[in-house]
RNA sequence: GGGGCCGUAGCUCAAUUGGUUAGAGCACUGGACUGUCGAUCCAGAGGUUGCGGGUUCGAGCCCCGUCGGCCUCGCCA
């Protein structure tokens, strides 16, 4: 060891004693004859005096220290002088005064400095990682992930889980994201798919008898990237044998409470809340609603049906909703020209064909564009139905199921944002559960499973798999964190009688069944325990514990929008005569 | 694949309606200074305004294309 402590170590109770500091050059303060450096590493920061007394040849050294070069002192911990003590540090009450200094690298001028208050650019930081990585700010995010991934492990080590590692070099399944692919050089034509989860293997363990397994599993999903998606990412992944949803949800309400304790020193109550698929629809317009503001969607589909508004009247007679949420009281911050833009975003992002809207004025009057439109009768049954009271704004959707749900999601998010709605700092964790089984792909004219083809139905839908497949609830679950999906499970089918008629539904044919889940297929065969587990996004935890907005920040080394490290400049081209051995030709990019 | 925002000194930003030699703070280089802690003071250096084209007497500013970063719709079981 170079050095005897660390940069966050000293304290007042050390005075006297004989230290070597390692680091990094914060920032020098030459005063010509005497020198204040502060030394910095991981742990905190510490200032270090060189003055004659440390030698001319420390002091000549010294004066040449720059940020972030790296440097070794040894002297002695000293009090500060009287009233000089530096609140803003841990180690403010002491200093050390050098007697032996050595420059252990010099570094060039950086880019940027990591004790610079204006952020950089972005493409700046990742390009220099290893500069933005020093920055507080990342140390204390990647500090936290590391202790959330050890209480993790700890939990369901506790509870009798053992960690088991599936493969990276797997195959490619149907359905689901794009995967990425590895050529395999030994079978010509023939391809790896990296794990967009770790999904069949797990299950293939239960079979097996390993009826509590866990992993802090990598996967891969070739898909366009998000502020909360990359392209490679950390799964806490589980399962669990003679559970039902009660149990896995149950296990997880444990672990959100740990941790939430553990880490933010917030009391979680048990059973963290639950609520339907439909439900959330139905009220928030989204599977993943931020329950730390209210502003429920309202359904007035049987108001708008009495009206003679061509709006409404139109969007109900075509099968379709009026819904709309109230902003309580805070009608006089939207102009024109602001519910303008919302009705912009509403027809671009969501393809809505407008936003009606009506502010409450203090009189109890409309004003409105659609009070013209909208008799009376029907425009007092509304304002009773939003429960309105004067300086409250309704904004109303006229469309289809989807496009409410959408846009009513997407303007509330927006204006819980805009208008502030929630403390920053606080945390809500729900549950939705009982998602359809099914979705309809309109364009491919097919089923689609909505988790994954192995979700279990409830008991109560068995019967009605085949007749009515839009109407069964599936035992899923997803844990939901301030509008994010954190996580999801199911319980999965264990009978390869089920299993037949759900590929069946979803159409794929026994042949396609047996030639890319064949080994799944034949497992159930061979004594399956019922089972069933969860995942949770690792990255997006950390994000939400850190207070972030966005996943890359939680990320040692992550990837831009175009799925590109920019330190490493990965993907790059390979030498031809590895395409050679892969027994692959690249095509010529067409011609724009 | 679509939409939007951004790109000016190493960094963060400014630059009137399109108008003289593109500025500031920090960083950098040199100098002064023995109690600072974002030290201070003096001096200096630093620019293909992302790139290519166009409009114009004249473009950092307007138009088209392109590259890069971010946000978003589609996509993501």
């Amino acid at each position: 060891m170079l050095r005897s402590h660390t940069c966050g170590q000293l304290r007042s109770s050390d005075i006297g004693q004989q230290v070597t500091l390692c680091g990094w050059v914060d920032s020098t303060r030459d005063y010509g004859g005497m020198i204040f450096i502060d030394l910095r590493d991981r742990y905190g920061k510490t200032q270090v005096v060189v003055t004659p007394d440390s030698g001319d040849e420390n002091l000549e050294i010294a004066k040449r220290l720059r940020g972030e070069d790296v440097a070794l002192f040894t002297g002695t911990v000293a009090s500060r002088l009287e009233g000089k003590d530096n609140e803003k540090l841990a180690t403010g009450g002491i200093e050390v005064r050098a007697s032996r200094l050595q420059l252990l690298n010099r570094c060039k001028t950086p880019p940027f400095f990591p004790n610079q208050e204006e952020m950089p650019g972005e493409d700046l930081r990742l390009r220099y990682r290893y500069i933005d990585l020093r920055r507080e700010q990342m140390q204390r995010t990647l500090v936290l992930r590391s202790a959330i991934i050890k209480t993790m492990r700890d939990y369901f080590a506790d509870n009798d889980f053992i960690d088991v590692e599936t493969p990276i070099l797997g195959r490619s399944t149907p359905e689901g994201a794009r995967d990425y692919l590895v050529p395999s050089r030994v079978h010509w034509g023939h391809f790896f798919a990296l794990p967009q989860s770790p999904q069949l293997y797990k299950q293939i363990l239960m079979v097996a008898g390993y009826d509590r397994y866990v992993q802090i599993a990598r996967c891969f999903r070739d898909e366009d990237l998000r502020a909360d998606r990359q392209p490679e990412f950390t799964q806490l992944d589980m399962e669990m044998s003679f559970v039902d949803a009660e149990d896995v949800i149950g296990m997880i309400d444990g672990l959100m409470k740990k941790l939430a304790k553990e880490l933010l020193g917030l009391e979680l109550t048990l059973p963290l809340p639950r609520m339907t698929y439909d439900q959330a629809m139905e009220r928030y317009g989204s599977d993943a609603p931020d329950l730390r503001y209210g502003m429920q969607i309202v359904d007035c589909s049987d108001l708008a049906r009495q009206s003679e508004f061509r709006v409404f009247r139109g969007a109900v007679d075509a099968g379709g909703f009026v819904r709309g949420i109230k902003i309580d009281k805070r009608a006089d911050e939207f102009s024109r020209k602001r519910i303008d833009e919302l009705t912009e975003f509403v027809k671009h992002d969501f393809a809505a064909k407008g936003l009606a809207w009506f502010r409450v004025e203090p009189d109890g009057s409309l004003w409105s564009p659609i009070s013209k439109n909208v008799e009376p009768a029907v425009i007092e049954q509304l304002k009773t139905r939003f429960a309105c009271e004067p300086g409250d704004l309704v904004m109303l959707l006229a469309d289809n199921w989807e496009v409410t749900c959408k846009g009513l999601n997407g303007l509330r998010r927006r204006l819980a944002a805009e208008l502030k709605l929630f403390d920053p700092k606080q945390m809500h964790f729900s549950w939705v559960v009982e998602f359809p089984m099914f979705e309809h792909d309109a364009e491919e004219e097919r089923w689609v499973a909505m988790h994954h083809p192995f979700t279990a139905p409830r008991p109560q839908d068995l019967a009605q798999l085949k007749s009515d497949p839009q109407a069964c609830r599936a035992q899923a679950y997803d844990l939901i964190v301030n509008g994010y999906e954190a996580g999801g499970g199911t319980i999965r089918i264990h009978d390869s009688e089920t299993q037949q008629v759900v590929f069946d539904l979803l159409g794929i044919s026994p042949e396609m069944a047996k030639d890319r889940f064949g080994f799944l297929l034949d497992a159930l065969g061979y004594g399956a325990p019922p089972h069933g587990g969860i995942a949770l996004g690792i990255d997006r935890v950390v994000m939400l514990f850190a207070g972030l907005d966005n996943i890359r920040d939680c990320i040692a080394f992550p990837k831009t929008q175009r799925a590109m490290d920019l330190m490493t400049e990965a993907p790059g081209q390979v030498e031809t005569k590895q395409l050679h051995e892969l027994h692959i030709q690249v095509e010529t990019p067409p011609a724009k």
